[in-house]
DNA sequence: GGGATCTTACTCGGATAGAGCGTGTCCGAGTGCTGAGGG
DNA sequence: CCCTCAGCACTCGGACACGCTCTATCCGAGTAAGATCCC
C-alpha cells in the first residue's frame, strides 16, 4: 500500500501546465527546475503522461509539453493510472485452490469474496479521484491563497513559458 | 498503487482461524499447508496480526493461532493495516516549496490541495474496507458455496484444530 | 535583398546502473507435554 | 499407585540473505531555429 513519489512530481507537473496559455509550452528542465527535482527522472514521468494522452509533446528547440485536454478534463486517477500502471492494487492468487487436497477448479467459479471485497473497495477509491480534476485543485488553491502563490507561478511562467506556431 | 502479497495470504488464514471451534487453535504449519504457501514467510504475517491484537497466540507444543476477537469485529481494513502498515499511501513532499524561488513557508498554512485529494480518496477506500468484515467473507461464501467448500475446511479444521484448555 | 540549404543546438525518447523494500529463509528463546524415578 | 522432576520436542519470535520494483542517470534520435551561401 504505497504509491510512488512520481506520482505526486506527475501532479504538481500538470498543474504548472495548466497555467500557461493557450499555445504555450514548458520544457520538462524548466518544470523540474520550478520543483527542484532531477529532470531526468521528471521526464519519466512526463513521458508516462504523454503515452497516457494526457500531455501533447512539442519536438525540437523551443518544444516542451503541454496539455492535450481542458484542466476540467483530467482527473488525478488519469495521472496516478499513467504513473502507476492500471492494475489493481489488490491481486488475488487464488490461494484458496492450492494446497494439498484441492477441490476441482469447477467449485470455483464464482470469484473469490475476499477478492471481490478488495477490488470493490479500490473500485471505490478510483471512483472517489476521477470526481477530482485538475481544474478542481487549482480552484481551491485559488481560494485560500492570498496571490503570493498564484504570483509566483505567473512570474516562472513569464519567464520560461515558450510560444510556438503549432 | 501495490499491495504485498501477504495481504492475501493474511486474509484468507484469518477466514480459516474463523472456522475453528471455542479455545481450538491451529498452527502456522497447517494454515501454510492448507494455503499451499511457504511457512516462514507466513508467519511474519500472523505475528504481525498477533501484534496488531487480531490473532492470539497459545505458545509450546499443541500451541498456534486463534482470532482474538469475534470474525463480525475483524474487518478487512484492520488486517490490511496491520500488515501493511498504517502509513498513508500518498505522502506529500511539498515539492511546491521547493525549487529556486521558494516562499516563505507561512504561505503554505494550509495543507496543500493535491495531497488532501489524494487522501481523502484513500480515507474512502479505508472505509470501503472497514465495512467488510470477516463474517460477512464467510457469509457470502456460504451463500454461492453448494457446500464442497466448506466440506473441505472442515474435514482439514478436524484433522489439524487442536484443543487447549486455555 | 530574398530564398533555399546546411549546420547546429536544443528537445524529447528509450536504454542503462544503483538503492530501498518486499519476499523468502534461517536459527534461537520459550513453553507445555512426556517419560522416568522416587516415595 | 501417585507425585515430582528433568528432558525434550514442538511452538512462536526475531534476525538474516535474495530478488524485484522504484529511483536516478546517461546517451542517442529527431527537429525546428538560425546562420550561411547562392541567385
Amino acid at each position: 500500500m504505497k504509491l510512488g513519489e512520481g506520482v505526486e512530481q506527475a501532479i504538481h507537473s500538470v498543474a504548472v501546465l495548466a497555467g500557461l496559455s493557450e499555445g504555450g509550452v514548458l520544457s520538462a528542465a524548466a518544470i523540474a527546475e520550478f520543483h527542484g527535482v532531477s529532470v531526468s527522472y521528471l521526464l519519466k514521468h512526463l513521458q508516462a503522461l504523454s503515452g497516457a494522452g494526457i500531455l501533447d509533446t512539442v519536438p525540437g528547440p523551443k518544444g516542451g509539453y503541454r496539455l492535450a485536454r481542458l484542466p476540467k478534463d483530467i482527473s488525478l486517477l488519469d495521472i496516478v493510472l499513467a504513473v502507476e500502471g492500471s492494475a489493481p492494487a489488490f491481486r488475488c492468487a487464488e490461494i484458496r485452490q492450492r494446497g494439498p487436497n484441492p477441490l476441482p477448479g469447477k467449485y470455483f467459479t464464482k470469484p473469490c469474496g475476499i477478492s471481490a471485497a478488495m477490488l470493490a473497495a479500490e473500485r471505490v477509491y478510483r471512483a472517489e479521484l476521477a470526481k477530482t480534476a485538475i481544474a478542481d485543485v487549482l480552484a481551491d488553491l485559488a481560494e485560500s491563497d492570498d496571490g503570493s502563490i498564484a504570483a509566483r507561478g505567473c512570474a516562472f511562467l513569464a519567464l520560461n513559458e515558450r510560444r510556438t506556431n503549432r
